[in-house]
DNA sequence: GCGGTATGCCTAA
DNA sequence: TAGGCCTACCGCG
């Protein structure tokens, strides 16, 4: 589950449960230091919650934040409270007023400083979910880069929130071959791949999953698009766009899916 | 119960 | 580029 939208609609989530709180912090598995960040009554009051790209943070009162990445595996459990006793897996255990939040498998889960946040997000591009984004500094790399806009998309710090299956997605929607030099793209295919990005991405934070099938606007509250329809190109074996075969292969230690029909390389690199 | 798989990313060589 | 991290889930038997 963990792109960008998984993560901004965590943060918009956990936000509204526990923001202006205190929060009763704990970790059950022991690998989050949770005695550093609490109160002898083992509650920190929260301030707010805020997501950037693939990162989230908790910010504390007194400047202090945890610093949350779910990489592959991490994921949330949110119940109301009282909820029923952690896992022994639950790195983080949040308990507020209404609702209880437990985190298992992240990548990062630390205590760290508001300076060392920001030192965080200063390493990322620009983020297409965020109103303070400024896709110029992404545009500006891609017109002079030699690598393949397939690996630029997944560089964090050239633009950040984008994993796998949105850049398949993406670059099927665009027609737009994953081995494409950046600086081959006519200046117009790169502002409709921003574009495209952030509505794809805005849809999933509302439909809380991957949706890039049937235009950009959001399904009916009660229709709810099939697992094997939601997507053009990612981990199916026949494009459904042309019904013809999705080619793969490994760029940088990822699978990349795209189809060769659709997405030639010689009418993408005009 | 077991093995394979996954939407990520860091480090060593 | 390969390996490691770390967990849930699913299909198979």
């Amino acid at each position: 589950m963990p792109e960008g939208h998984t993560v901004h609609r965590a943060a918009r989530d956990h936000d509204g449960d526990f923001a202006g709180q205190r929060v009763l912090v704990s970790s059950p598995q022991g690998r989050f230091p949770a005695e550093e960040l609490v109160d002898a009554d083992g509650r920190a009051h929260l301030e707010r919650v805020e997501a950037y790209g693939k990162h989230l943070f908790y910010v504390f009162e007194g400047e202090r934040v945890v610093h949350v990445h779910l990489g592959l595996f991490g994921k949330f459990f949110r119940r109301r409270t009282p909820a029923p006793a952690s896992r022994s897996s639950t790195r983080l255990r949040l308990e507020g007023e209404a609702m209880t939040l437990e985190l298992v498998g992240p990548t990062a889960c630390e205590l760290v400083s508001v300076e060392d946040m920001r030192a965080i997000t200063a390493r990322l591009g620009p983020d297409p979910l965020r109103e303070d984004a400024n896709p110029r500094r992404f545009y500006a790399y891609v017109a002079r880069a030699k690598a393949p806009i397939g690996a630029i998309l997944m560089d964090q710090s050239r633009i950040c929130g984008v994993g796998n299956v949105y850049r398949a997605e993406v670059l099927h929607l665009l027609r737009v071959h994953p081995e494409t030099p950046g600086k081959a793209l006519p200046k117009a295919t790169l502002r409709a791949m921003w574009r495209l990005t952030a509505g794809l991405l805005r849809r999933g934070v509302e439909e809380k999953r991957i949706v890039t099938t049937r235009g950009l606007t959001l399904a009916k509250p009660r229709e709810r698009v099939p697992r094997h329809d939601s997507t053009h190109v990612y981990r199916r074996r026949w494009c459904r766009t042309c019904e013809g075969p999705v080619s793969t292969y490994t760029l940088r230690a990822r699978t990349v899916h795209y189809c060769d029909a659709c997405q030639p390389l010689e009418a993408a690199a005009e």
